[in-house]
DNA sequence: CCTACCGATCGGTAGG
DNA sequence: CCTACCGATCGGTAGG
């Protein structure tokens, strides 16, 4: 009986943070109210805390959740013996499904982030860093390799994530072509925006 | 006297947006207060109202000052008669260039639109949809010509104007690379992704 | 999980 | 441009 309590609870818990990314993504940290949340779950405001700690303790669930989805898969990546170009492609390709099937936790992750409190902004800042600088670390491989053209490596890892960020705007858009055809088109002009020109 | 009190109303108007413009981008616009506004100017935040109508018609000035920049500069471009890949890297290099220079309005622009109130709100998205049309217009051009891979113009809009987005990372980071240099890198990295493989 | 409620803060107005 | 203030809304707590 206890065991079936605690999965309820969890459950509960998990469904207040998945509404909770959808409504911050859709009207912002700051302009999304516990009183929306609550609406949106079915409770009354106050009950929520029965689950929650706090507002700003759910955005730093999403944040982390997503972040450490991504450390793996670069830890992954890394460790795959796979070429530079491969290596990147894998990467981008991750990111853009992510950003298609994880969408609400991932923009929420990516946009939202500086609401974060204190111990864990700062947490949340050094991983993203060191994230990037990995990553940036795989493009650097690549252009000693000659594989990948001359570029700053740094600029060439804000290009990627931010052009990635751009599937916002498909998410919004009607007349949508597919997610394959996205990915497919993404990829196709970020990997030869990269390539060594011949 | 009349003249001079009216071109101090105005400076003390523009004074107040700029300011605004650089607290929307630090902190959101839901999370930036006019009381914090006031403190940045240096009066109380009822004499605020002497000058500007109401938060969300700051917001709506810098979004279409901004707007009508862009919408200026694509004119000229689809005016120009050059090649439709000079077009491209000239409308990137202008994106790139107010992102640089113009960085406060501009991200505020991008970012923070969705909190316009109607009818201002619909309107922005009119023109955002009306000129990302005319920057896919300008590739699909590129494609027929031969000149650009064949690829989904929209996406390739969707990447451009998001990827030089990400010059906010820049503007945040420690030991940047110059201006220059970002602009070239980037314009190197997009361009090269869109063109024709040989 | 709810009712009842709190102190803080918000955008904005009245009046001078 | 300021003092004084308003109603609304916020995140969150007490107590059951």
């Amino acid at each position: 009986m206890a065991r079936i309590k605690i999965s309820k609870e969890e459950s509960r818990k998990e469904l207040i943070i998945r509404s909770a990314a959808t409504l911050f993504r859709k009207k912002g940290f700051k302009a999304a109210s516990m009183r929306s949340l609550a609406e949106e779950v079915g409770v009354e405001a106050s009950s929520l805390y029965n689950h929650i700690h706090s507002k700003p303790i759910i955005l730093k669930e999403i944040c982390f959740q997503v972040a450490s989805q991504f450390l793996n898969e670069i830890q992954k990546i890394e460790e795959s013996g796979a070429s530079t170009l491969e290596n990147v492609e894998s990467l981008i390709r991750f990111h853009i499904r992510q950003m298609i099937e994880n969408f609400e936790k991932v923009y929420v992750s990516d946009r939202e982030w500086r609401y974060l409190q204190e111990p864990f902004l700062s947490q949340f800042r050094e991983q993203r860093r060191l994230y990037r600088k990995r990553f940036a670390q795989i493009i650097q491989d690549g252009i000693d390799r000659g594989q990948i053209t001359q570029i700053d490596p740094a600029t060439a890892v804000l290009i990627m994530l931010h052009a990635i960020g751009g599937i916002e705007a498909w998410h919004r858009s009607k007349n949508k072509i597919s997610g394959r055809e996205l990915e497919e088109n993404m990829v196709a002009i970020l990997i030869n925006g990269l390539k060594m020109k011949i």
